[in-house]
DNA sequence: GTTAGCACTCACCCAGCAAGAGTGCTAACA
DNA sequence: TGTTAGCACTCTTGCTGGGTGAGTGCTAAC
């Protein structure tokens, strides 16, 4: 199973081209192209080899060479080199990273868009998971006779909010004493215990008053918690695959479409898969739509504790080499972004 | 130029036909299969008149004929009849739109989902332009030792809120102050006139303390106000095109992709429409680019005052009659729903 | 072990042909 | 005078079939 020196050479060339050119490529043009001191009919005998142990395959009779998935995991692991990011597109990526740092949102959505700019692939993005999240604290502000203002801030300092009309109006010194009451029962509580463990239905004996109010609430309140355990999904980069000859064909390519908007199951996925930067090549994917593709993802994480996933989808003849650093570079930035908790620690 | 009733059948039957089937049509087609009481050839004697005139073209000698933009106009003016959107459909769309009132943001995407799906179109919304919406309220609230929350409300109810890193501490008293203080200032006025008229610089020199408390926090409220000017474009149903025969060619999909792409352009072209439910195709609209497609959009209201666009995008050959009843199904339950401000208002 | 040579295979391109759907025109009909 | 039948003509579409070229596998010689 071990490959020779020279087995390695060939079999190096042919995925680099053709990640390059997407074209099956022949015994003789390689010779022609890469100057390898050997001739054609040597590399013919190469290849068959290469062919029966699996890392090649051939279309059809008179067509050229294809690395198989196991080629491009062969590649991956041993044979590509790592790719160094220009500076100024490191400027780029850094420069619109830090803008808007305030809204977690705001730059996931521009990382799955600088990431599917500089990989010409289609790029998507998870927020994070806040099962584990906690609560913070709970604020009711008024806006105007009917309607309130419900604010929830957790420990990692996101925050939502929602207007919630209500029935009768209410005085201000009771919106207060509801939110000093909340914060106190459900502080250091995470979102996902707060909505299931039935804590919300419990609190209404309390208060007289506070009971109708709370009424009231209560299912804005369970809305507003249910939507921050949504993992959202950012799509960035659709239109790319336009731009890559395997997807040419109109078949091909919605397919690639429908596959991309099952948006729940892609969430699924990027959820499902491991930490750090994870290349999986067309088999190795568990689902079965998946097959022809190749994914690259990796993992930021927000205040140390909370993460979300981000990757990129194209076709198994990729440029892992560039992805994968480029990816690594992307959430190793919003991860150092959201490190920092005090305005002081700019550094720069 | 008045049309005989003849000349008027026979385009109505034209019109009608490549619309659903998207296939130049011949007078012995036309004649088998809508038995008007006239022979193939009395058919290619109008069709000729009616070419001649402008409503007609013909790819090649022996096609049959095409409707041209200004058929489709007349079609859409004079001829079409209304259509009923059936019950099940009405209801789907009413129910999706009550989910989430809270959140504005989250009803537009859904009401431009829903819009693809109902159309097989692609369809694109914008929230409103808060231009004149006035500031109530501003709100700061403590999450750490270093971190607050900025909370702005408008009058009409939309809240916005960034997370401030300060760089030294600030007691809570202090906090509340400067809330009080600067919704004492703002309140009332525009989002737009805060922004332009520097009065965010002439505040600091009132208080000693707030002044570097506000020096602290001055970037990120000009940012958030900028956000909330911020139109936000939704997209939905891009894939719908796959299924038009229209595009089945991949230089035809990959144009509409790159025009729909255009997010900021798409976004000025709404921003410019008129309001109500506006039809324009084809050559009609302004925009080069766009002289292949009709749009049909229409305007819907929050509050009775702001007010956001909502759209489809198509080949010229669309079913007017459908879309447009769906897109102003859609604007006016958005209109409803978010004219309400009292909890208690709920009707049914 | 390496290479040259050769027969063979297939995708791809292009030309040619027949079929089918349409048209425009002319002449006959009511 | 408006309507219709008939006919010659046009143009797309789909099919077929040969030529070309890139590539392979095998064999025999170096």
């Amino acid at each position: 199973m071990d490959l020779s020196e020279r087995k390695l050479r060939i079999l190096h060339a042919i995925v680099g081209d053709f990640i390059r050119f997407a074209e099956p490529i022949g015994s003789r043009t390689l010779s022609r192209k890469y100057d390898m001191g050997i001739s054609p009919a040597t590399i013919r005998n190469e290849m068959a080899d290469l062919e029966e142990i699996g890392f090649l395959t051939h279309p059809h009779t008179s067509a050229g060479r294809v690395p198989s998935d196991k080629a491009y995991r062969l590649y991956v692991d041993d044979l590509m080199q790592k790719y160094e990011i220009p500076e100024e597109e490191k400027q780029i990526i850094a420069e619109k990273l830090k803008k808007n740092v305030s809204e977690l949102e705001r730059t996931i959505k521009h990382a799955a868009s600088l990431l599917s700019e500089f990989t010409n692939l289609t790029s998507f993005a998870i927020t994070p998971n806040q099962e584990s999240n906690k609560l913070q604290h709970i604020k009711f502000l008024p806006v105007d006779e009917y309607t309130v203002v419900l604010m929830i801030v957790t420990e990692s300092g996101r925050v939502t909010n929602t207007a919630v009309k209500l029935k009768s109006t209410c005085t201000e010194e009771n919106l207060a004493l509801l939110s000093k009451v909340m914060t106190y029962n459900y502080k250091g509580k995470t979102l996902s215990d707060i909505l299931t463990l039935d804590i919300i239905k419990e609190f209404e004996s309390d208060v007289e008053v506070m009971g109708r109010l709370m009424e009231n609430i209560r299912p804005n309140f369970i809305n507003t918690l249910e939507n921050m355990l949504d993992v959202e999904l950012y799509l960035d980069g659709l239109t790319n695959i336009f731009s890559i000859p395997e997807y040419n064909d109109i078949e091909k390519a919605k397919d690639f479409l429908d596959m991309i908007n099952k948006r729940e199951h892609l969430t699924d996925v990027l959820i499902n898969r491991e930490d750090g930067v994870i290349i999986t090549i067309g088999n190795e994917n568990k689902e079965d739509i998946m097959h022809d593709y190749s994914l690259i993802t990796a993992t930021y994480h927000v205040q140390g504790r909370l993460m979300g996933k981000l990757g990129v989808i194209g076709p198994t003849r990729m440029k892992y080499d560039e992805v994968t650093s480029i990816i690594e570079y992307i959430t190793d930035n919003i991860s150092r972004t959201f490190k920092i908790t005090r305005g002081d620690e700019n550094d720069e």
